[in-house]
DNA sequence: ATGATGTTGTGAAGCAGCTCACACGCACCG
DNA sequence: CGGTGCGTGTGAGCTGCTTCACAACATCAT
């Protein structure tokens, strides 16, 4: 376990503050007082450094992971040293549930990608836990069949989709997805991840948006993506190629 | 719906026969006797054409579908003609669960990929099934991780491997699915359909099974491929390109 | 300041895979 | 039997994207 022992904060101090995150959580918001008691029981703070691995593909899923701060990269990697993005975990979020649930091996990596504190969750307390409370379990299956269609999207741009249609599609799921945050047309990535979540080099990608900001449907920043007009990248990334 | 009323038979005859499948699938075969007996009448048998459609992407999600006889094939197509291939739904196996589980929209098209007969369950009658099942929805869980995995490899071979990587990962994935069958190395599919499986052009597609085939590797049948030596492809699967 | 490190910007050259344009064989059917 | 499809096999050229090789700039610790 990458999470390393000496990280791990007290967990008396932190009960009231970070756990109101996962009571917050639409997985756990319905759970009765002392239900969500019991749950607490199990939970083990952490706090990781940006760059920390959290655990690796083909690892047993032994936790569910939850984030209260920061966020996490979910990525795999070829032996050649290229890598893909999956997904980034933001505050609120939570995951490595499928390993959880399925008792197999973690099918991808995750990573600190900034500085984070995390919530733990063992599996062998939290399986009993699900199996006996009917209707977590429902709520599990709406994050499977969300996550699914997220990964499915993910397939159909990849296969369909050149790299202005995929460009687009990134772009417009990532304001979607925190579009509960106040500045939601501002998105924190760099251009190497974006590149990396839409399987494209960073050259090209580059490329892409440069030549959409001189149209101001986007504006650059260091480190961030500003999305000026949803429209024209909608229109783009639903019909395929007419590019540039 | 595309299921059209006279092609609907009358449950009675084949209430022994026909939902033998549904009884023995994972899924299902845990469930005490009477409990089946309950899902059974919500249960509308069904015959379909070579190419019919079973549902399009974004119709409401109102019922599962069980496969009894036949191939139903999942796809998506963008607007300019070209499509691909997300699953092949062989007989004993199910489809359609995301959008029943979680009310929303398909995300997919369902064609009958030869003439098929099928399970049409309803989603009215069958949510509040689940619901009061729980181990049931401890069984769904574990299907929803499995497609998530399955669509997650998706992803992984289609950013990171070239063609003959993304190949390769295609046809041992397509000898593990059935390998529960007789003669489990020869997958029939045409060469059209693999290449909406990986995402590549069917010629460039034939090219490479043509090489791997002087190789012995594998021997090309008219609408179906027989795998010979398992081992090279998982090697070239693995690591990425080394090739030809 | 002064590097060290990471992000962005840009052009030239190369190539993997696509498109197009065929020919051939197999299978089904009137 | 001789169509009429549909699946397969193959080459020539085109192109979108990658790779490589930089330069400029922001950020941060020292």
């Amino acid at each position: 376990m990458a999470v390393s022992q000496d990280k791990i904060i007290e967990p008396r101090q932190v009960t009231g503050s970070k756990f109101a995150m996962l009571r917050a959580h639409p997985i756990f918001c319905d759970l009765d007082a002392d239900a969500f008691e019991q749950l607490a029981r199990y939970i083990k703070p952490a706090v990781l450094k940006r760059g920390a691995s959290i655990f690796s593909k083909g690892d047993p899923g032994n936790s569910l992971i939850a984030v209260v701060s920061g966020t996490v990269k979910i990525s795999i990697s070829s032996p050649d040293g290229r890598s893909a993005i999956l997904n980034l975990i933001g505050p609120g979020e939570i995951f490595g549930e499928v390993a959880v649930l399925d008792g197999q091996a973690r099918t991808a990596d995750a990573t600190a990608n900034s500085n984070c504190e995390i919530l733990v969750i063992d599996r062998r307390e939290f399986l009993p836990f699900v199996r006996s409370q009917p209707a977590l379990a429902m709520k599990f299956i709406e994050l499977l069949c969300a996550r699914l269609r997220w990964t499915s999207d993910q397939v159909e741009q990849v296969i369909l989709q050149d790299l202005p249609g995929r460009l687009a599609g990134a772009l417009i799921r990532l304001t979607e997805r925190h579009k509960a945050a106040k500045d939601s047309r501002t998105i924190a990535v760099t251009q190497q991840e974006i590149s990396e979540m839409v399987g494209m080099s960073r050259e090209s990608i580059n490329k892409q948006l440069r030549a959409w900001s001189t149209r101001n449907w986007v504006r650059l920043e260091h480190g961030a993506i500003v999305v000026l007009e949803l429209e024209p990248l909608q229109e783009i990334a639903g019909t395929a190629a007419q590019d540039d």
